[in-house]
DNA sequence: GGACTTAGTAAACTGCGTAGCATTATTCTG
DNA sequence: CAGAATAATGCTACGCAGTTTACTAAGTCC
């Protein structure tokens, strides 16, 4: 813990970080507003957003009709659209890309199916091409991009890179990062699926309200993503949550349970022969209510390791299968209770597929958030990589 | 993320309180060495530091014998006796009370025997007594106590209360924090043992280096205690790590392999039995090997579950049996390699019987630590429980 | 149209850290 | 033993940032 001492130009830098943070995700904002939420007084305040406007980070919007007595006040605004960030989910089946401003309002998003035989080189083509679209269509470059962060599916290293396992074929070779700096010299991230969709249900999801989550990605693979005293948590070498790996859960084989069920069409995919014995189960077939059953009776085992290790106050539940929730929901809770000491609250998502690519955003938007906080405030532009 | 602004006598505040860190942790100080230290210059460091001595806080050394040229530098040191800390804990057999000062020197420290039986009001009077007796070899009063912090077996929930369960006879009806409170104003906080352990380790144990750190509590009873991201996880409940709960996972019955071993001489207590069980597998008994053997086997899967989860860098085997450790780490490595995808590093206690009580005394520093930097800096006295 | 309310602006004031220089206390050197 | 070298201390002038206070500007309300 190595706190440095502070002079007068620190301070101002901090007050003027204080201002800009007061300004964001709030409604244009009079001086005398900023004033009491900063703390400062009100020329304080006002010296220092005047610089912000000068330097290009908020904009004046001038008094209009008056709703109340006394002189309008100027109103300040962020300029959110003074950057943007890129979250990119590059799954089996599809790629996502979704383009966001500083304040996290979408601006653009392009969704794209994904052969799910093609190799890491045609995959990452396509995310380009992805990329590019998107950025075309929003009119602008890769020089306007201020951080990226990307979602694959299995675990990611430090590097972003897949080592251990993936079912993207080929996808170990790949080094979407270095591929990616190529273009955008932006500080750029990988990170696995169930981890950045974790973090979009706290941003934008059904976990806004807590700081310890557990969320499962349910569907075909099963997988989890942790968030601790509202951190995303890797662990020291990036497989934090992976406890499918363990035997006595029977995570890896849970969804077999459901794809082994024989109503299905023939010649359905397995996705789609899960979401049968769903419905199924839910008109009232025994065999697939049987199917469901044992499905939720395998995962809770691993849910309740989870738990139990965590004690987290929310387990989301996520994922493809989340569509199913209404049949999981209850006798999971149920299972639980069987396991655990105390029973977290579980919450089914509701941002459907579009998690990853969210929690992608949010985890830019940190990015750049952290930048800006260390460094002084210069006039907007993209951070670049170093 | 709510910044405030800052004026100039809050600067001032947070230099000061630089230049008190700055002091602290390291031999006495030159005003030359805080200046560098701090990023100030010398004469703000040399004003900060004389209102800490005037305020109590450091204290100087006028320069003796000098050992270079030039005019000898008058040093500063912080005042680590100002006030002191209490680590207790409170376990079946015994009860160890720590007393230290505000750098974590030792300064007393008493353990007494417990009888197992007793019951709460029996035992917190034991308490009192060897408090009594510290605080009197120490020449101290209770006012002179800046913090207590206090380590028991079991789930404790957030009001320091045992309610889920606890070997301590009848201790769910013990409230340990108010009864602390009749004779203490100072901040109190009751804490599983376990996770005081693990405070402990990467305080002064095998795991200074890590900043994820899986602590295992080996004993009859087996527990953990979790570190992520250097911070003590309690989880939104307090049982984070109670993952013996899990029937999957045999940690509840895990040390039977153990006690059930018969080579133990008849009369000889659950603990010693055990204790002979190692001893004879060391010398090569064939049945004592095997009963290791399995316990080993059976407590590699809830390890494993934890580290599946939480990825973490160190994984540490401390409690009663990690007197043996040189028969349990090597084939636990092995077990878990078997499970994990990563396998953290694995590593034996060395603090014996005295980590909980020193991971409580780090938890009491902390609690002082938050309190000076939230607060301004005051004179040196006891923080009130508020 | 005058009273009232609120925003914007400009001054004087206070407090803090810095820079630079004189002073002091030692050791080193001839 | 006296003088040079060295390093810490103490003091003063300076600049900067935020606060306070007072005054002006621009609206609404009666």
């Amino acid at each position: 813990m190595a706190m440095s001492g502070t002079d007068l130009s620190r301070m101002r830098e901090m007050n003027q970080l204080s201002v800009l943070w007061a300004l964001r995700g709030t409604a244009p904002s009079t001086v005398t507003e900023l004033a009491g939420r900063t703390g400062l007084s009100r020329p304080a305040a006002d010296v220092l957003v005047q610089q912000l406007v000068a330097d290009g980070w908020a904009e004046v919007e001038e008094p209009g009709a008056s709703s109340t007595v006394g002189r309008p006040a100027r109103r300040y605004r962020f300029r959110a659209n003074a950057g943007h960030v890129l979250g990119i989910d590059i799954g089996v089946h599809k790629i996502l890309v979704m383009l966001c401003d500083l304040e996290g309002n979408p601006v653009q998003s392009l969704r794209r199916p994904a052969d799910p035989q093609a190799g890491p080189a045609e995959r990452l083509a396509a995310v380009d091409q992805t990329i590019d679209d998107v950025l075309r269509e929003a009119g602008m470059a890769a020089p306007d991009i201020w951080a990226i962060t990307v979602g694959v599916t299995g675990p990611v290293d430090e590097n972003g890179r897949s080592i251990i396992s993936t079912p993207l074929p080929g996808w170990r070779e790949a080094d979407p990062v270095a591929h990616l700096r190529i273009r955008f010299t932006c500080p750029i991230r990988v990170e696995n699926d169930c981890k950045l969709a974790a973090v979009a249900e706290r941003w934008k999801g059904v976990a806004q309200d807590a700081d310890d989550i557990v969320y499962l990605l349910a569907g075909l693979r099963t997988g989890a993503g942790l968030i601790i005293d509202g951190t995303l948590r890797r662990g020291h070498g990036g497989v934090a949550g992976e406890i499918g790996a363990l035997k006595a859960v029977r995570w890896l084989n849970a969804p077999d349970h459901l794809t082994a069920y024989s109503g299905a069409p023939s010649g359905a995919k397995p996705g789609e022969a899960a979401a049968w014995v769903f419905q199924a189960a839910r008109e009232g077939d025994s065999a697939a209510k049987t199917a469901v059953q044992r499905y939720i009776r395998d995962l809770a085992v691993g849910v309740a390791a989870l738990v139990l290790t965590l004690d987290p106050q929310i387990v989301v539940y996520g994922g493809g299968f989340s569509r199913s929730a209404d049949l999981v929901l209850d006798p999971l809770r149920r299972e639980l209770a069987k396991h655990c000491l105390r029973v977290p609250e579980l919450r089914a998502s509701t941002l459907s597929d579009e998690g990853v690519a969210l929690g992608a955003l949010r985890l830019a938007l940190d990015q750049v958030d952290n930048i800006l906080l260390s460094s002084q405030l210069a006039a907007p532009v993209a951070p670049q990589f170093s």
